[in-house]
RNA sequence: GGUGGGAUGGCUGAGUGGUCGAAAGCGCACGACUCGAAAUCGUGUAACCCCUUACGGGGUUCGAGGGUUCGAAUCCCUCUCCCACCGCCA
């Protein structure tokens, strides 16, 4: 949620971010139910106010100017009640398109449709001879084989650790089994991803996977992304309506851990918190038929260490953060050996709230191409203001925090490059040595 | 699943239809006393919204929603959550 005041003070400023981020929302209309609201609200307090006076004088009063009162007030509630009403409609129809209204982005982002429109800062590779010859080496890959290399779904069948075809027949498409090595390789590498971040003073946290409403309207996934949530209720026969408890399954532990301070006033003195949330997440993938079918790169449920982070509210402390979590990400996929990008991301392919986007994409060799692994996020007080999650600042002033995120690490989806980077001509996969000791020491994946 | 007890300000807790946004205590802030401190005494101490340059005024909020009433923390209905015990259970 924005500053109303802001809005209404520089309206055409929102109006021009919500055309660059592609989001419909009609602030003309937002204004004009503003007014409306106001105008209302003075009406109707006005009325309470007379109510108010009159009822405490009402005690005091005797026979006929007691009677007299008692029938003036029973019109006065009569037409304060069809005035409540209209304020009411009113006011949830302006409550629902605030909710709608973008943030504005940092002026260094740039203008963009989607995400053909990212724009490239750096790049990363491990230090490696580059092969003079071999698949890729033309193109300038930053990985090369000197034999045909296989997908992660051809490795990780051949090797019995990814079973799709048994995920699909019992959970449908998009579903997969992790299993053996598979199993013990996406645990590694969210342990490594954890104990890395612990070690950097971020606290661990296992969340809630299933949210109330208010937590998912608070990260600003709802309003607009209900059909990308599962919904938790009960279904008592089969093909019967589905009674909904209320619950929705997180698509991100971002939804629990910012929303775990929610509706509190922090101390000064206490931020940043720097949190980390490792969980399973859970996404419907609604309108992304035929979009990246093959193989565990858009799944319904993966498992994900994310960063959170709480901040004083200035522009500055928020995007010293925002790089720090960069820095951990990418020390993570440095201590992995997988050559990455980062980009900036355009307006058009940001997310509602956001005032500044960096996805890391991390070079997956079936792809032939770098795809997108993390997502850093800044919002300023865009959260905070709809989580109500404030600060009392030195001199007193309860502020609203300003709240980021960022992946560290997600899986299965970093196992594509994990297992098509350290793939070995006779099909076992080397593993990254920064894992091999949450693997047991153990130095390579073979078929069993 | 069953039974009983709860939910009031930063905290403890009183309040069963009207001058109650709410006693008292604790905490906190300021002042007095003191060389200074403790103790003591005094004063003050909720959030949000609307109008206002400001001073100030008004509204809403006693778990949530609805109802009764001129008027609800207080009465009625529904729901949520917490605590205790019983049953079942990873």
């Amino acid at each position: 949620m924005v500053d109303l005041s802001d809005v209404r003070k520089r309206p055409e400023e929102y109006r021009d971010a919500a055309k660059k981020k592609g989001i419909a929302v009609d602030i003309a209309k937002f204004l004009k139910l503003d007014e409306e609201r106001r105008a209302l609200l003075a009406v109707v307090e006005e009325m309470r106010a007379k109510r108010n006076s009159v009822s405490k004088q009402v005690p005091t009063m005797k026979g006929t100017e007691k009677e007299k009162a008692i029938k003036e007030m029973k019109e006065l509630a009569e037409t304060l009640k069809e005035k409540e009403h209209v304020l009411e409609k009113t006011e949830a129809a302006w409550q629902h398109l605030q909710l709608l209204i973008p943030s504005i982005p940092l002026p260094k982002v740039p203008v963009g449709k989607d995400d053909t429109e990212n724009v490239e800062i750096r790049r990363w590779a491990p230090h490696q001879s580059p092969a003079s010859a071999g698949s890729g080496a033309e193109q300038g890959d930053p990985v090369t084989f000197d034999f045909e290399p296989k997908d992660h779904i051809a490795l990780g069948e051949a090797l019995d650790i990814i079973d799709v075809l048994r995920g699909v027949k019992i959970a449908g498409s998009r579903s997969y089994f992790l299993k053996g090595d598979g199993a013990r390789l996406e645990l590694a590498v969210l342990l490594f991803t954890l104990d890395h971040l612990t070690k950097k003073g971020y606290t661990p946290f296992l969340p809630p996977l299933m949210v109330n409403y208010d937590a998912m309207m608070g990260t600003s996934y709802f309003p607009g992304g209900e059909e990308q949530t599962y919904a938790i209720g009960v279904q008592k026969a089969k093909d019967g309506p589905l009674e909904s408890d209320g619950f929705f399954l997180i698509g991100t532990s971002e939804v629990s851990v910012t929303s775990y301070h929610s509706g509190e006033v922090l101390k000064h003195e206490d931020l940043p918190r720097r949190y980390c949330g490792m969980s399973n997440c859970f996404r419907r993938e609604a309108g992304t038929y035929g979009k990246d079918t093959k193989g565990l790169y858009r799944i319904h449920q993966f498992q994900k260490v994310e960063q959170v982070v709480l901040c004083e509210a200035s522009p500055e402390a928020s995007a010293n953060m925002h790089s720090e979590l960069l820095t951990n990400a990418e020390e993570v996929l440095q201590a992995l050996e997988l050559p990455y990008r980062v980009v900036d991301v355009c307006t058009g392919d940001m997310g509602r709230g956001q005032v500044y986007k960096n996805d890391i994409e991390t070079w997956m060799p079936s792809r032939k191409g770098y795809g997108e692994t993390h997502s850093c996020s800044t919002f300023h007080d865009f959260q905070a203001r709809r989580l109500n999650i404030k600060y009392e600042t030195k001199t007193g002033e309860k502020k609203f925090v300003h709240t980021l995120n960022n992946t560290c690490i997600a899986s299965p989806r970093i196992l594509i490059p994990i297992l098509e980077i350290y793939q070995n001509k006779d099909g076992s996969v080397t593993i990254p040595k920064a894992l091999q000791p949450y693997m047991g020491g153990q130095k390579k994946i073979v078929k069993r």
